[in-house]
Formats: C-alpha cells, structure tokens, sequence
DNA sequence: ACCAGGGTGTTACCACCGGTAACATCGTGG
DNA sequence: CCACGATGTTACCGGTGGTAACACCCTGGT
C-alpha cells in the first residue's frame, strides 16, 4: 500500500528537531532524531534542499487548499474576500511554530528555509491572480491588475499576517476587518486629521514617539 | 579627517564579489577580492553577520531616506501615496542587482542575507505607521489600524515589487497606479463580472489555462 | 538449498566554511 | 631608539553538507 512510510517517518523527526533546534538544524541532529545516520536522509532526500523543500510541501499543502476552498467559495465579494483573509490567519495561528520557521531562517542559520516557501506563496498569488481576473470586470487592464494584485494582496497578508501572529495585537476578528477595510479603500475615504500642521517630526530609528496630542 | 576609509574600502570589495557570486559568497572570496586574508576582515566587521549587516545599511539608507522624504510631502493623499509608491519603485529599479541580492537568498546560500534587509522593512513599516496615524482621521482604531496597514502596504508594495522587478510587465507610472488602485478600493468598486457561472476550476498546480472565454 | 537484489544501516572520509590564535611588518611619534 | 597601533600573514579548530565503501537482513526466483 503505502509505497513510502519511511520517508513520512524520516520527515516527522526532522519536522520534531527542526522546531526544537530551529530551522538551523543540522542534518546530523535530524539524523540522530530519527535513530540513523546521515546517508540514508541523502539517500530519501537526495540533499539539505529536498529535505527542506519535502518539508515544507507537507506543511504548506493544507494551507494553500483551504485558501483555494475560500477564494472559490460563493459568497458576497467582501465577505469572500473577509472569508480568505480569515482562511489564511487560521492556518497560521493553527501551527505558530511551523509558520516560523518557515518563514524566518533565524541567526545563524546555515541554509535558508526562507524561500522554501516562496514556491507556495507564487501559487497563492496565482490563486488569485485568476479569481480577480475570473470574477471582477477590470476594463482592459484586467490582466495586469489582476496580475499585480495578486502578488500585492499576498505580500500584504503576509507581512501583516506575520507581524501579526508576532505579537497579538488584537483578534483574529478584527485583523480581518482591518486587511479587508484597507483594500477596501478605507485610507483613501477617510478624512485628514485636523492636527495637520506638525512638520513630521524626524523620527531617526524606531522609537515611537507617539503622544496622543493632549 | 576620515577615520575609517580602509572599512569603505573592504565594504566595496565585498560589494563586488557578492555581485559577482551571489549572497553565498565565502569570506575568504571576499577577503580575496580585497587583496588581503580574512582575520582582517573579522577584525573591521567582527564576524561574517556583521559585514552583511554594515552593506545592507550602506545600500538601504539611501532608499529609507528617500520614502521617508516622500512620505513628509505636502500633498493631496493619492498624490502623497503615488508619490512613496513611485519613489519606493524607482529606489529598487536604479540598482536592480542590489536589490535582488538583498532580497532573494539564493540557492545553495550558507547564510541568509534576506532577513538582513528585514530591519530595513520594519522601519518603512514604521515611518507608514506613523504617518497614517498622524495624518488620516480613522476614528477609535486609529493606532491599531495604522500599525496594520503600516505593515500591510509594507509587504504589498515589497511583493508587488519585487516580482515587477522581476518580469517587468508595464511601465512605472502603470505599478503605481495599479497599486494605488488597490488602495484605493477599486477591487471593492468593480463590478462582478457577468461571465461568473464558471464553476471555479480547480487549476492543481501553477498551469495559467487562461483562455479568453472566447 | 542457494544466491541475486533491494532497502536499511554503518564507519570513515573529503572539501569547505566561519572563526581564532599567534606571529610578522611597517609607519609614526614621544 | 623604542613603543605602539594598524595592517598583514600562516596555521589551525570544530563543525557542516555531502559521499564512498562496506555490512546486514529479508524477500523471492530457480
């Protein structure tokens, strides 16, 4: 039946040292979790990359369905379009550690894994790049802006996304009212503040200097 | 007068090497390029992270000023948002190398220069934060809001230009007006299009079947 | 009964990398 | 004249990804 348990073996101990070391884990560590030594990981795995890559795969798989399942769902525009943001939110907060490692190689790392998920987020864009295009009438731009938003949304969610599930600054909820409240226009609608005249102070490196104005 | 000409120095020649070999590059390759061995290279930028931090910040500060200095200028809000967007977008096009270098790791890379820009893309996302906060009346969110969408266009505008970069699919002006399109709400505005009985193909992998609905 | 072959495993090794210690050299100034 | 700091060197260490060569076991065909 199964053609492979082994290899599903091999990849659930180095999935197990990976978040336990980090990212940066040595094929030797991995070897040793497992109970082996080195070669048969090179021989599964031909080298670090496919390792990584496989890894990866696995993790990703589900995420990058669901969010398919929630760009094809039949729903309203905005609240699809809520639907997917949350799709995707609930993925990442399910595995926290799984989503960082994946998507931060940490110091001292000796291969990136960073860009081991570039290959699933090109698809995400691709997802939708084709839903825009299949489902809203652009004019003749249609597909450049369906293009370009789609690698704009996906680099959007997941920065904010990331940052987000970094330091919690409110619920999932609300994350999702704001993403969907910026595509929708909501900076463009509002109106300036009336304490327009502060010259935009320097502000040299990151500390926030926020008073709230009296 | 200068009390470091000699660092400027090195800091060029492992420009030149890193540009010739990719971010992977050895410190022996660098310290090569600079005529000289290593133990000098750790003595000016003590370990290999900290040569890559001191580039980064050499080719980073010009843009960071830039899109700071767009930010703070005194215009009607598309134009302000068109003007970052442009100026973000002309920063990485005059030096496309650099920027790919700093961005994507490379495979087969033994460190990874790509987070090495991330404090660069905090602090962008910072100086957003803080002008959307002070500048757009957003009601009780404010602060909350700007955070997100400080990180949100951050990693949209990153994204988008990234893979503009890359494929180069339209003009300048084009990616800035798309992307302030989509700022702006147009995603929300459009009308559905009337062809939307198509059941959402599934499309497995990354094959782009789009036909014209001819 | 025998042996061919494939999966699983091992030890021992290589080239190379980041990083360090110890030593040599040169120019300058008290 | 010598102390000193910057600049430079060779030689080395531990560890990493990756490979070669060899050993074991278990199945199955003849």
């Amino acid at each position: 039946m199964d053609p492979e348990p082994r290899r599903e073996q091999l990849l659930n101990a180095a999935d197990r040292v990976i978040q336990r070391e980090g990212p940066g884990a040595s094929m030797n560590a991995i070897a040793a979790e497992a109970g082996i030594t080195k070669p048969i990981l090179y021989r599964h795995f031909g080298d670090r990359n496919g390792l990584i890559r496989a890894l990866t795969e696995r993790h990703t798989g589900g995420l990058l369905a669901a969010v398919r399942a929630a760009l094809a769902e039949p729903l309203e525009r905005r609240d699809r379009v809520e639907h997917v943001l949350d799709t995707y939110l609930a993925g990442i907060e399910s595995r926290p550690q799984v989503y960082r490692l994946l998507t931060h190689p940490e110091p001292g790392d000796p291969s990136g894994a960073g860009n081991a998920l570039a290959p699933a987020l090109r698809q995400i864009a691709g997802e939708i790049t084709r839903a825009v295009a299949g489902q809203v009438d652009l004019g003749a731009d249609r597909e450049l802006l369906a293009e370009v938003w789609g690698r704009a949304i996906t680099g959007m969610v997941l920065a904010a996304g990331d940052w987000w599930l970094e330091s919690r600054p409110c619920s999932r909820t609300r994350m999702v009212q704001a993403l969907a409240d910026l595509l929708w226009g909501r900076l463009a609608a509002a109106a300036d503040l009336p304490t327009a005249a502060l010259p935009a102070g320097p502000a040299p490196t990151a500390e926030p200097s926020d008073r709230p104005t009296g």
